[in-house]
DNA sequence: GTAATATATGATCATATACTCAGATAATGT
DNA sequence: ACATTATCTGAGTATATGATCATATATTAC
């Protein structure tokens, strides 16, 4: 059982299989990938934007018609709508006054429905 | 644009799409289902467990293997161990006093990949 | 039994999240 | 221009999250 010290500035870092912590840090990502995925995930984390997601999926909807369906106030959907533009998970088309969001893609329903396949055995 | 209220004691709630309102509450997900999943995805919506969670897809690995990766202490790591196996993620093998985990099935690096192409756009 | 090693757990704390509220903005109707 | 409608935004707040630290547990060696 051999020890070895990763980094001679911090001797309180213990090893077992130094190639196995080396392996995986070649094969891990690029911090910039792991945060931008990190944050893609926080994206389906919550219930509320589950449905929405999942309800965008079937039809265009508005922002008052997301609320009525969630049950929350609009100020809370606009304020998960405009997490969800940022993420580029949805997109919106005006008529009037009116704001009509759908999905961009089909990556959103194909990762919830991955994730459903996990959740339901 | 007709108006209709959603439910009468709730004066408040405006709907301009009562179809799509209830289209959408008809193809969602129970509340079980929904909780489930939600918490599925926040297994993955953080950088430290996806750098676990991806290099575990490798190799299995110890606890102390895995905090000198991550860099950080091994009872952060254990945290994160538990939170993962919670999530039935990930599935460990005594051996003396080392415990060596490793993923418990295919659907995690699933949608880790899934993830992954969407991101890359 | 005791000591040493590897991991797990509970308490605590700083930060992140998701809502509410009040007020701002954008498009339409008069 | 002004009022109305639909949505957005910033501030504030309660809860959730993820780390550290100190301590507990489990296995092995003596």
């Amino acid at each position: 059982m051999q020890k070895e010290m990763i980094n001679e500035d911090k001797c309180d870092v213990r090893v077992i299989h130094f190639d196995k912590v080396k392996a995986a840090q070649e094969g891990a990502l690029t911090e910039d990938d792991l945060l931008n995925l990190a944050g893609f995930f926080k994206t389906f984390a919550d219930p509320n934007r589950l449905k929405i997601l999942m309800a965008l999926d079937l039809q265009e909807m508005c922002v008052c018609d997301i609320a009525a369906f969630l049950d929350i106030s609009e100020s809370a959907v606009s304020h998960q709508l405009r997490y969800l533009r940022n993420g580029k998970l949805v997109r919106s088309r005006r008529e009037g006054t009116v704001l009509y969001y759908r999905l961009v893609d089909e990556h959103v329903m194909k990762t919830i429905l991955t994730g459903l396949e996990h959740v339901r055995e």
